[in-house]
RNA sequence: GCGAGAGUGGCGGAACUGGUAGACGCGCUGGACUUAGGAUCCAGUCCGUGAAACGGGUGGGGGUUCGAGUCCCCCCUCUCGCACCA
């Protein structure tokens, strides 16, 4: 008998299917499309596991719907601009562009070697001309319709990156890619207006529901953050000018005991400038400024607050109020000022207990009175309104719409609806990267450079230092450029493009990645939207939320036709190991090459599949890699083993219904397990079936049905293993290849269904017993046998019987006194 | 603190709409074949008793039900996300 040997079988048909293109596809508007669509990877230099698991979950769903009958498009391609890449330069001295393409020639060989069913011809790399130069388009194009635009602003800057980094990029204060603690820059830099798109961002969410997992929906609805509420201007007293707040709770206006501006907002300055009062809020000021990110946005860090020394008026009373600036107001959110009420609001609460500020009481419990001096905190439930004037007796709910009406009647404000998300910036003062394609003229200020003379090339002669910013600033050849409008002399911007611009529309490309006349054409009609995307739940707001907004964009462009680029989502976990995840600082990293070299790629991808359900993270254990790798030799042993009996004539043989059974129920059980991506108990009753199989192999069984049996068996495990069970598709059973093409099998419902079914016998819900009965036999039948049962009869026995129970085809519960 | 998810053998994990808890794999125990094996095969493996019978058992406590891992209430633990957003 052969030995299962997988590097010779894997090379084989790697081989094999690459000549034969098996994996290339074409727009075919006679057969169903289905996008299959995994994250690409950035070409870090090799893959690890993650990677791998995320491809193999990809792979399994893309062949298995070929198999299906599906015309499916399986691209795969390149997140090509990036840091790691600066930094190999300036670390090693070698080219950004030399490593990355060195990094993707030998990633695609892995890939390769696992056996992924990726059609090769549409691969991009985003750092390729050809590739940026749209985006450089799409960049012109926003700019024109004021969706890019550039701002002198306070942005985050990672020290550690020496760059700008989105909100988005900012997890818990550190940079997400370095761990840097990021602190704030004041910069002037480009924006995409992600925020003219929140309201439909926010709404198009309904549309993920049920293809989207739940908890990547919530995450996106909480990042755009929308609440209603009612702007309302408080006069200055004793000047011009008032103090614009933003409020969620209109209700508790008459409650306001004092008002607070953030440390940035520009009145601080103003009504500090000349009075007593100076110095002391400057210091302050200057001292929450200094504040990195995380400090002062962390829950430890104490409420702390300075008086300004003047006051304003409540609109709605008259009241006179003191106006303080602290440190629990953020500039970016609503108008940077707030009312305080501490009653009814549990930060203002804190606030006025610690600076001995006046409690007001203005909403009370249904059911009970509400004294300021009893509380211990805000009290921030619904209730009746006090101490409100007109609006006093009323419920809070009514309250809010009509002191909203009163305030908007008045002119002195209005309801407005405020979002957590900010612009997107995308400058990044980094060289490897999409050049930003705009010049500046000292006469005409910015221009975009001409659609004719895109791309902006990056030029590949430059120094990286990683000193003294941007690299393409010293690069005169490139800075210099003439005033596309004015013909004067220019300067090109020297920033480039944050990297999650190229991954915000890369999965349109796969569709027509050569195409020279335009970004994409009528293919992208064919292809899009993405049917099922796979990947780490690590972009549920980075990747994720930007790809959306591009779709958006690039619709009302004109260029696309629909409003989602993802209909499904799957996000799978991570790959664990000894209790955390693989990192080289932890040495716990088990490298993909490895696991190919020892067991194979087979191997590899089904102890993936079997050892977790893809969206639970995977512990990876060496002893359960070799238990699958156990397994495949038993499945190639069982096939040599049979071979001779595949030979004889198939009459003579009693009908094995049993048998055949088998072969149906295999069928429907792994069709059903990869349509809800349980690839793992599939394996598991593909594992039983061959551990039957083994079981009967000297039983008399027709040739003609171990043929069937087989056959089955290499297709249902096809999408798992796919080289094993070419080989033996081709070698034992003589069939033609590729399995790929070949269709899925289906399964006869009738024939799932066992001649005999066992029912279970419980007494008060105990099973005492279990009898079998022929399929179809009446009810009343089975409930006779179930009390003649012995194991039943012990324990009804002298008792009297209240009730009995008939699940079909399952138990019978006798109910009896005890 | 808020939101989401999860707690099942020695381990990874099964159990679709409430209906035999522990499939499958790993590990472990014993045996067979072997010069040998960490190869392969057979048997066993939730706990208590040698075994059957029986009893207990899905983080803890209550409840609904003929019947609860699954549904409801309270509590504990862990993971993830958000975290002064007015």
């Amino acid at each position: 008998m052969r030995r299962y040997d997988p590097q010779q079988v894997e090379t084989k048909w790697q081989k094999f299917w690459e000549e034969k293109r098996v994996f290339e596809v074409d727009e075919d508007p006679h057969k169903p499309k289905y996008y299959l669509l995994e994250m690409f990877p950035y070409p870090s230099g090799r893959l690890h596991m993650g990677h791998i698991r995320n491809y193999s979950i990809g792979d399994v769903l893309a062949r298995y719907k070929r198999m299906q009958g599906f015309n499916v498009l399986h691209p795969m391609g390149w997140d090509a601009f990036g840091l790691p890449a600066e930094n190999a330069a300036i670390e090693h001295g070698v080219h950004p562009a030399k490593w990355t393409y060195e990094n993707i020639a030998y990633m695609k060989k892995q890939l390769k070697r696992m056996g992924f069913s990726y059609d090769w011809r549409r691969e991009i790399a985003t750092c390729d001309p050809s590739y940026y130069k749209w985006e450089q388009l799409f960049f012109i194009k926003m700019y024109e319709r004021g969706l890019a635009y550039r701002s002198f602003s306070e942005v985050n800057w990672c020290p550690g990156c020496e760059t700008v980094l989105a909100n988005e990029q900012v997890v818990n204060g550190r940079c997400w890619r370095c761990g840097s603690e990021v602190g704030k820059k004041e910069l002037q830099g480009w924006f995409l207006k992600i925020t003219a798109y929140a309201e439909e961002l926010l709404r198009d969410c309904e549309k993920l529901l049920g293809g989207w997992p739940e908890k990547v929906i919530t995450m996106q609805k909480n990042w755009i953050g929308r609440s209603e509420g009612l702007e309302v201007d408080f006069p200055l007293e004793g000047r011009e000018g008032s103090i614009r707040i933003f409020t969620t709770r209109p209700d508790t206006i008459f409650g306001v005991t004092f008002m607070v501006l953030a440390p940035e907002h520009p009145l601080v300055e103003e009504l500090v400038r000349g009075t007593e009062r100076e110095t002391e809020v400057r210091e302050f000021v200057r001292r929450v400024k200094r504040q990195s990110v995380t400090v002062r946005s962390s829950e430890e860090v104490e409420k702390e607050g300075v008086f300004l020394g003047a006051y304003c008026i409540n609109p709605l009373n008259g009241e006179r109020i003191p106006v303080w600036t602290a440190n629990f107001v953020l500039m970016e959110y609503g108008t940077g000022a707030i009312m305080a009420v501490p009653a009814h609001d549990q930060r203002d609460f804190e606030f006025a207990k610690k600076y001995g500020l006046p409690i007001k009481v203005v909403i009370r419990p249904k059911d009970r009175e509400l004294r300021a001096e009893d509380l211990s905190e805000a009290y921030t439930g619904d209730g009746i309104m006090v101490n409100s004037g007109a609006f006093d007796g009323m419920s809070n709910r009514e309250a809010m719409r009509k002191i909203s009406d009163l305030v908007e009647a008045r002119g002195i404000g209005k309801r407005t609806v405020n979002y957590r998300l900010r612009d997107w910036g995308i400058s990044r003062q980094r060289y490897w990267g999409a050049p930003i394609p705009i010049i500046y003229c000292p006469s005409c200020g910015p221009v975009p450079v001409p659609e004719e003379e895109l791309p902006v090339q990056l030029p590949l002669e430059v120094e990286i230092t990683g000193k003294g910013g941007s690299p393409l600033a010293q690069v005169e050849a490139f800075v210099s450029a003439r005033c596309p409008r004015c013909g004067g002399p220019g300067r090109r911007e020297t920033d480039t493009m944050d990297t999650f611009v190229e991954s915000s529309w890369y999965f349109l490309r796969y569709c027509s990645p050569q195409r020279e006349e335009g970004p994409f054409d009528e293919r992208v009609k064919y292809w899009m939207p993405v049917d099922q995307y796979i990947g780490g739940v690590e972009h549920a707001v980075l990747h994720l939320l930007y790809a959306r907004f591009f779709t958006k964009v690039l619709r009302d462009l004109g260029y696309l036709e629909f409003d989602e680029p993802f209909s499904r989502l799957l996000t799978q976990g991570m790959v664990i190991k000894d209790g955390a995840k693989m990192s080289k600082s932890r040495g716990n990293v088990v490298d993909p090459d490895d696991m190919i070299a020892r067991y194979g790629a087979d191997t590899t991808r089904l102890f993936i599949l079997f050892a977790a359900p893809p969206e639970k993270d995977l512990d990876w254990k060496e002893e359960g890699v070799e238990g699958c790798f156990r397994f495949l030799n038993r499945l190639w042993r069982l096939f040599y083993e049979v071979e001779p009996k595949l030979k004889g004539e198939s009459g003579g043989f009693r009908e094995d219904g049993e048998f055949r059974r088998r072969i149906h129920m295999a069928r429907k059980k792994v069709t059903e397990d990869i349509e809800r991506f349980h690839f793992n108990t599939a394996i598991a009753h593909l594992m039983e079936w061959v551990n039957y199989l083994y079981e009967v192999l000297d039983s008399p069984i027709a040739p003609s049905l171990w043929r069937e049996a087989l056959e089955t068996l290499c297709l249902l495990l096809h999408p798992f293993v796919p080289h094993i069970t070419e080989e033996l598709w081709v070698e034992v059973l003589g069939k033609e290849p590729p399995l790929l093409d070949c269709q899925w099998p289906s399964y006869d419902p009738e024939l799932v269904k066992a001649p005999e079914i066992l029912i279970v016998v419980q007494v008060n819900g105990k099973v005492r017993d279990k009898i079998t009965v022929p399929l179809g036999t009446p009810e009343e039948r089975i409930k006779e046998l179930a009390l003649e049962a012995p194991g039943a009869r012990r324990h009804t026995e002298g008792k009297q019987i209240r009730r009995i129970i008939y699940v079909p085809d399952k138990l019978v519960n006798i109910v009896c006194g005890t």
